[in-house]
RNA sequence: GCGGGAUUGGCGGAAUUGGUAGACGCGCGAGGUUUAGGUCCUCGUGGGCAUUGCCUGUGGGGGUUCGAGUCCCCCAUCCCGCACCA
């Protein structure tokens, strides 16, 4: 009889005995097994939107990743809150409704179980037990009571603005969700149109959401991201008078200091001022170009290529700081379309000595350029200069520092009530409505009197009707305008009739708070128990892709301020270490045309690649995995085909958990590979018992010999094991697992049970089926591995008595001798001086470095 | 245009943070076990020249240093953000 490696001889039964169990569980405060005395550990993944097309080897990476973590932690003593759930509400399940005519309830769970089941099956170890998806009630009945906390606070309002509405999708989308004027998802135009909308006040956390940033251990790059997605920026606001009119233009500008340099003005093409001042003769000519600007799409409106358009609108501003009657006061006011509406007060002075945009305006307008800066070299810049310098020609304060002249132009504008320091935010409020049927509706009535007021806390959730045509109206009503019953509510003691607001959240609303849920996810008296968000405090460790680096993370820090502040959780900060994926990439194959090839028109032949029908040489590169390319990998088909502790192994042996990286599928079986080697030192394919009899018995008396080599490898082995858990590159650590099995396997007799077993437990984290078998077959008949203790490093097994000495010359590498590795630096020179002897004859050495543990170099001359 | 990250064998990637470049795996080559193929085992494998050995080599160029993949300056290519934000 043999035993060979066999792990779907063991895999299933093992997931299925974690879930049988509930291995995996984690208790908080309420369980009755929980143990306040141990420290606690949340780890969590961003979790997906459940997708029809189930997961790809691309989604696990950051699962394995974590999962890894958690084990560790678990067996480190912590207690490990690792869950996991679904963002269910969003677009793709309506859209499909609505073309298929399937519930997007239906179609959703269904994509639950699909992604449930593979990630399942991947040996996740999730405590099952807190899974959820945020289109139950029993959720977004929490999601609907935080927004009556925002609601309350006056960080929810409606409001008539300006919106990006998608034709095809038949809804309004946030400024996050429209790039270059066409939607994110399925990359539709999008136009601005005015509508009555939701808003969510995020601009009132700016401050906050850049300065609690330094609270948090993120990548760098993320929070420059965030920080000039908010994009704050101190300057002042500027009244200036239009000549002959009573009205005055306010703008907004960061350089006040340059205001003596302002040579003309731009209003933005839809500023309410440009009717009232334009003259008669400009009238025809700013009629055009404002409707020319609005109908551009905004692609064309910010493509810079195209050079500044404009026109002048025949009026004139007078600058403030200087007398009305001076020529110089009187500057042109002009149109254009490179001053946004939507940015500042839509209105800006234009100094074009010293900005860009401006400078490239007045070229083109023939508009006069006058310096207010110079350099404090004396240079005389050429063309336009941004920098900073000394004031010139501005008479209140000539020869000032940019930044003094900058406080000593607000502070006399101030005196003179002609403006004032204003600091002005990128980011704007978030647009929080959905003219869409799968989404939490809003709890709030519609007085009959036009007022609105919220649904009473107990009345929560107000749940979804139950409807089958989700097809926006034409005339962008939403889908639940189409259920008047639900929609009219008659309070049942004062007889007062309401209308339900019909608008549902965007998708980004149930993410917002997800992690909090998971604390306590059935709690149904609040949306998670003051004892659980003390205990499990903030989620000490995120994973997820990059592609939330702005939006979710953004959008979760505000709600999470605003629980703060109402004092429902204990922190500050939601995510307190957030760590970016890699993303997985594939193989493509390139023609000489530079076309990808879709892979299934490709024969890989060693290290060529030809298109199959005609031999056309192609070029390998590396792209996104697509459905188009046919080089999607799918998790089940690899596990199936190698077991599961083969994909995840591999998946990890990669490269850092951090970086981008192809899926190749000829390095699979070389993962496989390991574990074969690995069980074949463990157990005796040719014998009948479980694990190899030796590794029965108890281990005693020294390390010797064989043992001992075994030993002097496990133990750096262990310490980059431990030292992969820093950054994630758990490449390293299987590597170094790798070492050690060849080392092992040359010294098999020598293996000892106290190894095997120190050894199981350091592999259990990686290959977790494979672990638990193990342990079970050396004997612990009941238990599991994943509570086993994390084995310690023991420092007198580091290294061997010698080292390899490197002997240089010049440095230049000319010996390896062995040295003993307790030689003092004399001795080690000495012995390197007897290895290099010939080469130093005939020489004069001037100076010896010597770097006990590694080399020795000899200067010469 | 601005900001960030990258660039190491045929491929994925290591490198104790300034100290023996290419660990580990894949692929490839040679040999062994096997009836044969596969599996498995052993050895080799950056490039060049060569009898031992030598030269060269981390995208390109320059610099600091006894010593540079690693630090500094310049350049190229690729990827990711942002992109008229006043």
């Amino acid at each position: 009889m043999t035993q060979s490696y066999d792990p779907k001889s063991f895999e299933a039964s093992w997931q299925a005995h974690w879930l049988e169990h509930k291995t995996f569980r984690a208790h908080g405060p309420g369980d009755t097994d929980f143990d306040a005395s141990k420290s606690k550990y949340y780890v969590l993944d961003m979790f997906p939107y459940p997708s029809g097309a189930g997961l790809h080897v691309g989604h696990p990476i950051g699962y394995i990743g974590t999962d890894i973590i958690a084990r560790k932690k678990r067996m480190q003593g912590f207690n490990v809150l690792h869950p996991m759930g679904y963002d269910a509400f969003g677009l793709p399940a309506e859209q499909y409704a609505i073309q298929t005519g399937k519930h997007p309830s239906v179609t959703t769970e269904n994509n639950i179980a699909t992604f449930r089941a593979q990630m399942q099956n991947i040996g996740l170890s999730y405590d099952w037990d807190r899974e959820f998806a945020t289109c139950t009630p029993d959720y977004y009945r929490w999601t609907q009571w935080i927004f009556a906390r925002l609601y309350d606070r006056g960080l929810a309002y409606q409001t008539e603005v300006p919106v990006w509405w998608c034709e095809n999708l038949k809804t309004v989308l946030s400024n996050e969700e429209v790039i270059n004027g066409r939607s994110e998802r399925g990359d539709h135009l999008c136009i601005r149109r005015p509508l009555r909308q939701w808003m969510l006040k995020i601009t009132a956390y700016a401050d906050r959401l850049i300065e609690d940033l330094e609270l948090v251990d993120w990548p760098a790059s993320v929070k420059t991201m965030q920080t000039e997605w908010i994009g704050r920026s101190e300057g002042a606001e500027i009244d200036f008078q239009v000549a002959g009119h009573d009205a005055k233009i306010r703008v907004f500008t960061t350089r006040p200091d340059t205001l003596y340099g302002a040579t003309f003005m731009v209003l933005a093409p839809e500023h309410p001022l440009v009717d009232q001042i334009t003259s008669q003769e400009q009238r025809e000519e700013v009629k055009t170009y404002r409707e020319a600007a609005a109908s551009k799409s905004e692609l064309d409106r910010t493509d810079l290529a195209k050079g500044k358009t404009g026109v002048s609108t025949g009026a004139f501003g007078l600058n403030p700081l200087l007398d009305p009657l001076d020529p110089a006061a009187r500057i042109a006011i002009h149109v254009a379309d490179y001053v946004l509406m939507g940015y500042g007060t839509g209105a800006i002075m234009c100094v074009p000595a010293h900005d860009e945009r401006d400078h490239e305006y007045a070229l083109r307008f023939d508009l006069p350029i006058l310096p207010v800066v110079a350099p404090r070299d004396g240079a005389q810049p050429e063309g336009c200069w941004g920098g900073e310098g000394l004031a010139i020609n501005s008479p209140l304060w000539d020869g000032l520092a940019t930044t003094e002249a900058k406080q000593k132009a607000i502070q006399e504008l101030q005196q003179r009530s002609l403006g004032q320091p204003k600091v002005t935010y990128r980011l704007r409020d978030w647009l929080f409505s959905r003219q869409r049927y799968w989404g939490e509706p809003f709890p709030v009535l519609h007085c009959e009197d036009g007022t609105h007021k919220r649904v009473a806390d107990e009345d929560l959730p107000v749940e979804l009707p139950d409807m089958d045509d989700f097809a926006p109206s034409e005339d962008g009503r939403p889908p639940l305008s189409k259920v008047p019953s639900w929609v009219e509510v008659t309070d049942p003691v004062t007889g007062e009739k309401y209308l339900r607001d019909t608008d549902t959240m965007p998708g980004w609303a149930g993410s917002c708070w997800y992690y909090l849920r998971f604390m306590d996810p059935h709690n149904s008296d609040a949306f998670a128990s003051k004892e659980a968000l003390d205990y499990w405090g903030n989620v000490d460790l995120y994973v997820g892709g990059t592609e939330h680096a702005v939006l979710h993370l953004l959008y979760a820090r505000f709600w999470h301020k605003v629980l703060f502040d109402e004092g429902l959780v204990p922190t500050a900060e939601p995510f307190q270490r957030l760590f970016n994926q890699g993303m997985l990439q594939a193989f493509a194959y390139k023609d000489p045309g530079g076309r990808l090839v879709s892979s299934d028109e490709v024969t890989v032949d060693g290290s060529e690649a030809r298109l199959t029908a005609d031999g056309t040489p192609l070029e390998q590169v590396v792209a996104k995995m697509s459905k188009s390319l046919k080089n999607v990998v799918n998790p089940d088909a690899v596990c199936a085909e190698y077991g599961v502790d083969t994909f995840r192994l591999y998946e990890m042996f990669m490269g850092p958990l951090a970086e981008s990286k192809p899926w190749n599928p000829r390095d699979v079986p070389g993962a496989r590979r390991f574990l074969e080697r690995l069980w074949r030192l463990f157990v005796d394919q040719e014998g009948d018992s479980p694990i190899r009899e030796d590794l029965l018995q108890a281990s005693e008396g020294e390390l010797v010999g064989e043992a001992l080599e075994i030993e002097r490898a496990w133990n750096p082995c262990l310490v980059r094991i431990n030292d992969s858990f820093e950054n994630f590159n758990f490449n390293t650590a299987v590597a170094a697992l790798m070492e050690w099995l060849n080392t092992a396997t040359k010294n098999r007799a020598g293996f000892r049970r106290d190894q095997a077993q120190r050894v199981v437990c350091a592999l259990a984290p990686f290959a977790p089926h494979l672990a638990e078998e193990l342990w079970q077959r050396l004997g612990h008949k009941a238990g599991t591995v994943s509570f086993a203790p994390w084995p310690d490093v023991d420092e007198r097994y580091l290294g061997s008595d010698t080292f390899e000495l490197a002997v240089q010359v010049m440095g230049k590498l000319r010996g390896r001798i062995d040295a003993p590795r307790s030689a003092s630096k004399d001795d080690l020179e000495a012995l390197a001086r007897q290895a290099v002897a010939d080469r130093l004859e005939g020489s004069t050495v001037r100076k010896v470095i010597v770097v006990p543990g590694r080399l020795v170099n000899f200067v010469v001359s």
